[in-house]
DNA sequence: TTGTACGCGTTATCAT
DNA sequence: ATGATAACGCGTACAA
């Protein structure tokens, strides 16, 4: 390929020259400016990155890291669609890393973004614990920012959803169409995210004055056949419900597929609440309804104070996100139709 | 950030040493490569992956460029997942850069993994041309392959999928379940696989001698709020038909909304038959077929050979793949129930 | 087995 | 306004 020296020689001029043509730094007369960017078509002349970004000691990149198992369905789309959108608005370059699926390929992700020199690295974590997100902030010069975690040390570098109190207002929306037997499956449970939401269903009932059922909540792993197991579940306990509420939508329509083959009607016997949107989407029937998590805002939040970091900017720390409960068809009845 | 020469200060070596035991190559004694990785560890010492890929002139990484238009939907992160997951069973790096949504954009994004120099690049085109695709392949020394295009000049630099010949044996299949009044609504016809889907259907009926009627053709643009229209139109119309072939899911998606919102029952009165596969994902309604597209054997089809030619292999064309028709509930009724 | 010195392709700081 | 020249951090002949 074509370096400067070859652009140089072909113009007449130094290396320094064309350098200051292509950066747009320092004078240059216009004829010679000319005679320049000539040489540059005529031997099809590209900068090298690798030597730019290392004489610069900036390359105009994000690093995003996410987990492998978030990789299906729409979530992911959204989140990598957005992040790319305002990383380019801001005429940088988004690089996306797989965090796999162990804590240690987390890692690895994280570190390979921070030795390419990525200007600053979003983390989507799910296997790294908090105190070890907090400790890879302070170690590394470049600003790392983190995704649906609430940090301790480094709040301004974090932004979340408040998944517990979000859980909590969806929960007691129900109550309010009537609901009072509201089963419940969980995430998993080694989550941050799965405890919060399962917590905020506690808190919901609790603020009712409902008594907690062991026997209304069962245990799922956020894939459609732990939401259909965790129904059968339920069902084979013989306690009634009229409404469920699972902690994720793939769960959640697992678990209307089998409610319904089971015999029951969703949403007219049971009403069915998901989380998310994937239930939301243009192509899902709507029985379901889904609490919407801000994914896009939140994004926009995490990106724009990066930028500002880069910038030389503090932030002070910002107040959390709440999702939404977006109700469709499957809210009018309230219990037994 | 520790560099390399600090390292070889703390140990007492020199910087070649100190390369010689993070690249393996070269003998080095026991006791001072001990040496230096305790020096290592001291500072934190991380390699400059610009510095080292400057000085390489290889980086251990693909680029991906994939049209903005795609990110949405299941289609796309299948195609990512499994991208991101072979590339780095190979031990290196997947980088994807966002094609967004005009020739032009498109230019850049190829532009710009090549300017990173990238070692490979796949492209996944939706306006460039085959011919602009064919001189960029012969222009650059990386080798650029290309996924869902024939390529007329560079056979063995494309990985793609048989849409029109995919599509004649789905039409065919409906066929021989009985239906003679197909109805079929169009891709944009701006895209390669929106024209090759029509031209199938058109061979379908052309090959059991079933005139074609205008009237059963409509246009649509990808979206489900298209394929709704279509059926809007097909109905004004007052043409009759048993089953409708959707260009994509996300029209058949649409379609069959609005078919059962003005009174039709699917699949009972018309079999309704998407493209891709989102109308297969565990989440949807078993009333829709769909026309698979193994995406899944054609990245991994296309990395395999794009390792091979980095490894300074020449490959010779291999056939085009074939999507299949999954048939759900919808086909086994035949028209007229 | 280890060290010296040069090259990778840019940018940036000096002079001129 | 332009040209030498020294970084940037690393790999690697070549020499010792």
């Amino acid at each position: 390929m074509a370096t400067m020296l070859e652009v140089a020689k072909l113009a007449g001029v130094s290396k320094a020259t064309v350098s200051r043509v292509l950066t747009g730094n320092g004078y240059v007369g216009q004829e010679t400016k000319d005679r320049v960017w000539q040489a540059i078509e005529e031997c099809g002349y590209r900068p090298n990155l690798l030597a730019r970004n290392l004489a610069t000691k900036r390359t105009q990149t994000l690093g995003l890291v996410v987990t492998n198992t978030l990789y299906h369905g729409v979530y992911f789309s959204e989140l990598l669609f957005h992040a790319a959108r305002m990383t380019e608005n801001q005429g940088r370059q988004l690089i996306l890393a797989d965090g796999k699926h162990s804590a240690e390929e987390e890692r690895a992700a994280i570190q390979y973004l921070l030795d390419m020199r990525c200007d600053g690295i979003i983390i989507y974590p799910r296997f790294l614990s908090v105190d070890e997100i907090d400790e890879l902030i302070q170690q590394h010069e470049q600003p790392v920012l983190v995704l649906n975690r609430r940090l301790r040390r480094n709040l301004s570098h974090c932004v979340y959803c408040d998944q517990a109190r979000t859980s909590q207002n969806a929960v007691e929306k129900l109550i309010q169409q009537g609901h009072r037997d509201i089963a419940f499956i969980t995430g998993s449970l080694d989550s941050p995210t799965g405890i919060e939401r399962l917590s905020g269903y506690k808190a919901a009932l609790a603020e009712h004055n409902i008594p907690l059922q062991d026997a209304l909540i069962v245990d799922g792993k956020w894939t459609p056949a732990t939401g259909s197991a965790g129904v059968d579940t339920l069902l084979d306990r013989g306690v009634s419900f009229s409404a469920l509420v699972a902690s994720n939508d793939d769960m959640a329509i697992g678990a209307m597929k089998q409610l319904q083959s089971r015999g029951l009607r969703v949403p007219e016997q049971v009403s069915v609440v998901g989380f998310d949107d994937i239930a939301l989407a243009p192509y899902m029937m709507p029985s379901l309804s889904s609490v919407k998590i801000p994914v896009t805002e939140m994004i926009q939040e995490i990106i724009h104070r990066l930028i500002f970091m880069l910038d030389g900017g503090e932030f002070k720390p910002q107040p959390s996100f709440l999702g939404e409960l977006i109700a469709r068809d499957s809210l009018g009845a309230g219990p037994q139709g």
